[in-house]
DNA sequence: GTTTACGTTCAATATGTACTAAACAAACAT
DNA sequence: ATGTTTGTTTAGTACATATTGAACGTAAAC
């Protein structure tokens, strides 16, 4: 099935135009179309890449929240699969940079307190614009939460996640 | 002054970890401080970077929609300033980039009807989850760019903007 | 027509970093 | 203890791309 690797190749690119390795994107890639979680060693097989790549841009992700990493018992190798809201981790991580260029800006604007005046309201400006985005946006990832986790907690009524 | 920069620098590297070069990034914390549209050159001087950099990094972050150029009558300069209301572009950038992944997905659906329910789950959870973020930031951004429309006319009103 | 003042493009280079393969460490099994 | 099986780290390489400087094109000025 040809599809299964273009469909990996491409979230593999569009990782990269977000600036994050090309492998880590297409381990998200894998891991998406994978039923179950995955080995370190099935993943570098099936990509065809070495272990400690994997290994590294696994952490990476687990990181940004968008992996979850899960034991067996009896069994001590590592399984990794898609955490189970992990859109909102995206959400969340692209929060957290807009935060930090708010934090850069509203910490330098006493810097800028002689400059012109055009240059303090486009400061404020964007103090202004960034507080409403990053507020807004929070705001919708609390509803989206709420929203999932009840569909969560009815699948997992149906069907108990074992292993985590 | 060394706040401007180290404050410029700071931008850079925010910028880079976002994907864009370097001196975009630098560029863009530049424009964000100078009190009005500034030339090529000025700009390649003060970060002490080549033109032709310049020249292309202007053009990119133009195209993303963050720069406006204008011009002067009796004067051959292009001449470059952030935009009104840059920050609703890079947010329009955001949404548009989640578009993208989101139609990838949308489209890649029908490939993976075969699929065991769990893929075949999770690839609707994606178009789910994009669907109920795109919507919100998109509806985000117009509340936004309506208030701006008002905030923005009312300046014009005091002090018009000459040279666009 | 020539020169000057601009912006763009391009070949060459520098630089960073993704990636690999191998060494390493830790935990387990025997 | 010794040998495996795992994950991590690291030195080295390959690769991509940011950046430069110069060549180029164009339009105005003289």
């Amino acid at each position: 099935m040809a599809a299964r690797e273009r469909f990996i190749e491409e979230v593999g690119m569009a990782a990269e135009a977000d600036g994050l390795p090309r492998i880590a994107g297409r381990l998200f890639g894998h891991l998406l179309l994978s039923p179950g979680p995955c080995t370190l060693d099935e993943i570098a097989e099936a990509l065809d890449v070495s272990k400690g790549s994997v290994s590294t841009d696994a952490r990476l992700l687990l990181r940004h929240g968008w992996l979850r990493r899960t034991s067996r018992a009896g069994d001590r190798k590592d399984y990794y699969e898609m955490a189970p809201d992990f859109f909102a981790g995206i959400v969340a991580y692209r929060l957290g940079r807009w935060d930090a260029l708010h934090d850069l800006v509203a910490a330098s604007i006493p810097d800028f307190a002689e400059e012109p005046a055009t240059v303090r309201g486009r400061l404020e400006y964007l103090d202004e614009v960034q507080a409403f985005f990053v507020a807004g946006l929070r705001q919708l990832l609390l509803e989206w939460r709420s929203r999932f986790e009840i569909a969560d907690g009815q699948d997992r009524a149906v069907v108990p996640t074992p292993g985590s």
